[in-house]
DNA sequence: TTGACATGCAGGTAAATACCTGCATATTTG
DNA sequence: CAAATATGCAGGTATTTACCTGCATGTCAA
């Protein structure tokens, strides 16, 4: 997986604005995402790009229609190497800064 | 919180690669974390400062050194806001997946 | 086929940003 | 104080990117 590509796909809060309504009904169309997101749809198709090129979401045709889902697996995927990366570290780092807050005491 | 800065600032691999270093040694200087990511320090400083203002890095002085260290709540917030709703929603986006691929045999 | 609709695709512009050089400031040490 | 060290700060450039307009393609219904 590419976690850059997942990364600055969510940089966008357009993107993520496009996620939270796939999540809020899945299998929208390009026309139905546009809806609501006060921009062209052009500029939606290329903020979809990005979302299909992180594997964020995934498209089908439907006659003259494609069709948008939400994956959730990349988030998934970043929190496990990310997230929780953090949180198991995150007792040592408090250590850490304690310790240091103690050895600045000169 | 602010959810956009904290993704704009984990949208650059050079920024996850500073978190990386700062979870193998938290407090580290300017300098420290200059070596060894192939940049000048102007850039890394600018790098940091965005760190900073998503609250992912807090700083402290000490003498003329310019100490770092990281800080997990805000990747934690991230995952509960995003990671942990598409979890919940993810059976039903399965559900609807599979309904739409079903209704889809006409 | 024809008209309406949904989308694909090719550019073009303005803003954001990642990177740099050059110089100023503050701190430690002799 | 003077030299070395660590950082702050002011620009300057090239790339990325978010947005748009305009036109082409493909699909449905009459």
């Amino acid at each position: 997986m590419e976690d850059d590509k997942v990364f600055k796909a969510l940089a966008d809060p357009t993107r993520r604005r496009m996620l939270d309504q796939l999540c809020a009904r899945n299998g929208q169309t390009l026309g139905q995402l546009c809806d609501g997101l006060d921009m062209t749809r052009q500029s939606a198709t290329q903020h979809l790009g990005l979302l299909e090129a992180a594997n964020l979401v995934s498209t089908r045709r439907r006659g003259r229609e494609r069709l948008h889902f939400i994956n959730p697996v990349p988030l998934h995927d970043v929190y496990e190497r990310w997230v929780r990366k953090f949180e198991t570290g995150r007792l040592s780092l408090l250590h850490d800064l304690k310790a240091n807050l103690e050895g600045d005491q000169t």
